[in-house]
DNA sequence: TTTT
DNA sequence: TTTT
């Protein structure tokens, strides 16, 4: 499956410790959300911050290496695919979430062993 | 601006021609949607097909490259970062929106001039 | 192995036809180079071209894609890591190759399926 | 000028003090080279590294943040694209240097605010 | 909900 | 709503 057309990178700092969750089949399937702050100047020269919420889904051996290293407030680097998906709220209403599939994780600012996965 | 820390590149096929807007300020917005296809053989050994729909956000240069040269069902690639605002909807519930703001798009598949913007 | 540390994007287009070899452990590389170009006005307000070319080397069954699909002049876009090698030339100097090893690869203005590779 | 065309990402540490040079037109050069580091295992199940080393450029603004705040050892991401270059050495003979000019670098692991250069 |  |  290409990757190439489809690709988001994302550097930033987790929001929420992840959850974990099993499914019937044994996948397991890991969530959370991360924060990208940008810092820019404002027309007075102010600084300000743009901060912007993802939310981030992974599968297999990813969600596993989340479980173990990726905690609230720690720095990433993560790379994966932007997908949308709609579902039907209580009231019937159709509702869209947009999700980034990450298929690569990178723990930042520690000396641990590389915790990417292929 | 850091783009380094909130990037997504896609590549697809225009799914609508782009609607231009020009804001009372002046500032020019162009909008369209992108279809990415992913090919990948499902557990009978069937070719399938995953398509993504992404909504993009343009402004200004690069609202006029689009308006001038992206058409649809036109093949490009693009890169922006990946954003999200809430709205009320009529009935007064937040809602959600997810977009790509494109920063560089590129046509494939033609002899033109790289129409990207730096 | 982490690609998010070490990555190389290109597309541009294919300056030979890529050469494949058969190593005795039954390995298969392919090599070619591409160009990149890139345009734009100089002080005098004429436009320039700088084009950059790039040594691809594939492994694999990325190499029996090459080989199947890409020919010289197509337009392609890949994604690698960014190497270099010392070799010693035969007066025994050492000299360094810079190359870029693909790990995907993309057909580009084409109406096949995806030719990409995970 | 596109950078979506040849675009380069690493992630890694910086291995000596950048140079900094102020050519007689005033403008700024930063040079210096980072390490990207990937980890694997082995065909025995051994841990092994694979070190690589790039000769990273930067102009302008971007040196001027370099020299502020890039150090010897620090951990950086860095975006820029692949060039290479020819010259003749002491013995006429040509020689290929390939370098990654830098666009935009973040310095990862502190504290600081955003260094990332638009 | 993170971080600065 | 694209494309194959």
């Amino acid at each position: 499956m290409s990757t190439l057309k489809n690709k988001v990178q994302l550097i930033g700092n987790v929001g929420n410790t992840p959850e974990i969750t099993t499914l019937e089949s044994g996948k397991r399937i890991a969530k959370f959300s991360i924060a990208t702050n940008a810092f820019y100047k404002n027309s007075k020269g102010e600084k300000e911050q743009d901060t912007q919420w993802h939310n981030i889904v992974a599968w297999g051996k990813i969600a596993d290496i989340i479980e173990k290293y990726v905690g609230k407030g720690k720095e990433v680097a993560l790379e994966g695919k932007l997908t949308s998906r709609s579902y039907e709220d209580k009231d019937g209403a159709k509702r869209y979430v947009t999700e980034v599939v990450a298929n690569e994780i990178l723990l930042l600012g520690t000396k641990d062993e590389d915790t990417s996965h292929d």
